[in-house]
DNA sequence: GGAATTGCCGTAAACGTTTCCAAGTGCTTG
DNA sequence: CAAGCACTTGGAAACGTTTACGGCAATTCC
């Protein structure tokens, strides 16, 4: 409420500009201006009196008129593949979040695939326009990002598709030891055959949690099967056929490693429709815990990811790149841990 | 790629402005600008020429200078309560899309209950940096609404949450028609206890569908038993607690009727839980046709709402607005349909 | 007691566009 | 053949900020 429809005395047209207030405040705009970015050089007194004028009529200053002349426009892009998803959603979330704490605007631009349009990068899609950008999971080969950052534009990448390059501010989860827990877990349980569907061939997340996946069998004492290894593109009905492939093997793992949720709960669909109980017959981990962990019956083991945090992260470090501070770690890897539900347990031969 | 790698020729410092490509072509500035905003007055060579060098050196102009110059910034804000959201997602990427292909910008602002802060409406938050807004169901009342847009402010409401005000662009699905479709699923099943967990008490949604479900028991010579009517908050949890109530009931239903996916879900969660079998003990529908209904098993009947056109409709009323173009119909409903799954049967006395 | 310093503030020049206005062509028209 | 018109084009003034620069007091210093 508020302000709304209190609002009498309007000596200007449109909306309050600096200079209307600077001409209500009876100081000159250079003032205003000074007060609203809390320059030091300007008598408390002033400061009171412009502060004061601003709150009771309510100004806030033009982003793109600021952005034109300082050439920090407050707002930040971000590029991901997909918005309405399950994975992305809480990323953007915490994105969104760290950036509004800090008064400044997010500008969404899915990339819907159209890497090689004319208008090259999608950095002059936000030149201009945006300080800086996160890029999620980006299809830009590390060549490419590297021109781009050469080219002097700010951005970080949050959870790269490839090997993150050097040199290039990027957050991820720690994949491979969330991998490794998760077999770990399996293999505790008993499990001696245990199958994966791993994600998109070529992916940093597969190649890492494949890495794990195979320390944890390696202290076990195992190799991994080949046979029991089977690529995804990350969705429910690759994780499916994966889950057909495993299970019609002669002899079928006892226990299978989603490396996303997707795919893990493509299994449980299968195993549902062979007529086979989870956890009893065949036990399933998860990557990401997704809201769709929880939603499913029953409730998935998963690796979690701290999504939102991922997102969070991405912003300050982007912001510090902003400020020309100093950036001590250019990479940064946060921890993931597995979260047991009601899809894991003994095989049943034992 | 393109362009990126390929960039010898920059005869000016950091990113071309409309200055450099005017020197380039050899016209004025005022020349460049009509090109590229497709002005009719200006011969057929010059603008390919002008075109031309656009093309090689790769310009896109300075959104922020063209927003204080023309008053369009071609960027539109978009509050919402929740970005990480299965009902959300996918209208926010409707809106996303519609944008893009209309080379606009979407600037997001999650709301986060601020709703009284000092900065009165969000409004301030977008004004002089976006042309205008959409707002996802908005906690503002139909008066700070109307406020909003009296004073001058463009934006259409998308999903209100409380009977959408007239005067005021607004898109939402047809809650009645769905929720009358769903009950009546029902009832030609053979069920004639349906419970319903409605939303939350006095949203819009949630009072339109309960005019649905009254109106297809009323169709069916039925009224509803006040003691099989149970609110929630729309969120699982509660979806829990309601189903409890009604299963707990000395004559419980055969059948109940969530007024979203997640309190549906949270219905299938309590009858696993005291083991009743679905659909044979239990009959359930919901309500969105969110990725959830799928992914759960078994996978749940759900009335659909087309949420990625919501947002889709939403951009293109709200820019038929902004082009000043007489706007036929303010209010506009989306149909909705029921998909029937798995959730549903006959009632087992059948 | 003059000079140097400090604290505060205003003037004005940018920033990259759009668009009004005027002016220059080359035609058509009466 | 002068006047009028249609079509192109350029000049220049906005738009709302930030900020370098300079100026004026009031202080401090020697």
């Amino acid at each position: 409420m508020a302000q709304t429809d209190t609002q009498p005395e309007q000596p200007f047209r449109g909306r309050a500009t600096i200079r209307d207030i600077a001409d209500l405040a009876g100081v000159s705009i250079a003032t205003v201006s000074r007060v609203l970015n809390d320059r030091p050089d300007v008598a408390r007194e002033t400061r009171e009196s412009v502060l004061q004028v601003v709150r009771e009529h309510g100004f806030s200053t033009n982003r793109g008129a600021r952005g034109l002349s300082s050439g920090r426009t407050g707002m930040i892009g971000l590029t991901l593949p997909l918005v309405a998803d399950a994975y992305f959603g809480p990323i953007l979330s915490g994105v969104a979040e760290a950036l509004h704490e800090r008064d400044m605007r997010l500008v969404l631009a899915p990339t819907l695939h159209e890497h090689d349009r004319e208008v090259s990068l999608l950095e002059r899609l936000m030149r201009g326009t945006t300080d800086g950008a996160i890029l999620m999971l980006p299809e830009e080969s590390a060549d490419e990002l590297r021109t781009l950052q050469r080219q002097g534009f700010p951005f970080v990448v949050v959870d790269p598709r490839e090997a993150p390059p050097d040199g290039i501010a990027c957050v991820s989860a720690m994949h491979a030891s969330g991998a490794k827990q998760a077999t770990q877990h399996l293999l505790e349980l008993g499990h001696r055959r245990i199958g994966a569907i791993a994600g998109a061939p070529g992916w940093y997340a597969t190649e890492e949690r494949l890495i794990g996946f195979r320390a944890a069998l390696a202290e076990a004492g195992m190799l991994l099967d080949p046979g029991l290894l089977v690529y995804s593109d990350w969705r429910m009905p690759r994780g499916m056929e994966a889950a057909e492939r495993l299970l019609s093997l002669p002899n079928p793992p006892t226990a299978i490693f989603g490396f996303n949720d997707n795919v893990a709960i493509g299994v449980l669909h299968v195993a549902r429709r062979r007529g086979l109980s989870i956890p009893d017959d065949l036990s399933v981990v998860g990557f990401d815990d997704t809201e769709l962990a929880t939603t499913v019956t029953p409730q998935l083991t998963s690796v979690r990811q701290p999504l939102a945090e991922l997102g969070r992260t991405g912003v300050s470090l982007l912001l510090r790149i902003l400020e020309r501070q100093r950036v001590d770690a250019l990479r940064m890897e946060l921890s993931t841990t597995l979260v047991v539900r009601d899809t894991t347990a003994p095989p049943r031969s034992l």
